[in-house]
DNA sequence: CCGAACTAGGGTAATTAGGGAA
DNA sequence: CGTGTCCTAATTACCCTAGTTC
């Protein structure tokens, strides 16, 4: 449950380690951006919305998502 | 969005592998994506769900089996 | 402010899941 | 027993233009 304080220190520039972008979610799990935008319309996804309008996904929420639909040989 | 100034070559880490559509996994083996669908139910395969309920395939795993049924006289 | 890359939105084609029978 | 093909329904991918982000 060790989580390391020095695991991955918040650097700017770098990647977010709270909100990700369409684009980093669509990756990892190999769909298209607009695939992770229906999950989220869907409601199989909570995000948040920038004032312009696009959606940011949180970090956390995918990882579980993608770590629970893992199935193992 | 940006990738940063530091482009990744293959994204940091890597955890979630590389994965692959039933299809490019039929088209290693040369055998129909439903077969690949059968190894994974048989557990001879291991897989990940999309939301939708899509199977995506790990890279490794499929060189792997591949290689190993790859049977050299 | 400009520029390049990404995203939202709608619409259409291709792929996949599932069961069943050959 | 394992594979290829049939079907329908659902999901996903790619097309476009305009607006947003960095």
């Amino acid at each position: 449950m060790n989580n390391g304080p020095t695991d991955r220190p918040h650097e700017s520039g770098d990647q977010d380690a709270e909100l990700m972008t369409p684009a980093q979610v669509a990756k990892m799990f190999h769909v298209d951006p607009k695939t992770v935008t229906r999950w989220a319309q869907a409601g199989k996804l909570s995000y948040m919305r920038t004032l312009g309008g696009h959606r940011r996904y949180r970090r956390d929420e995918v990882v579980e998502l993608l770590r629970d639909s893992t199935e193992d040989a």
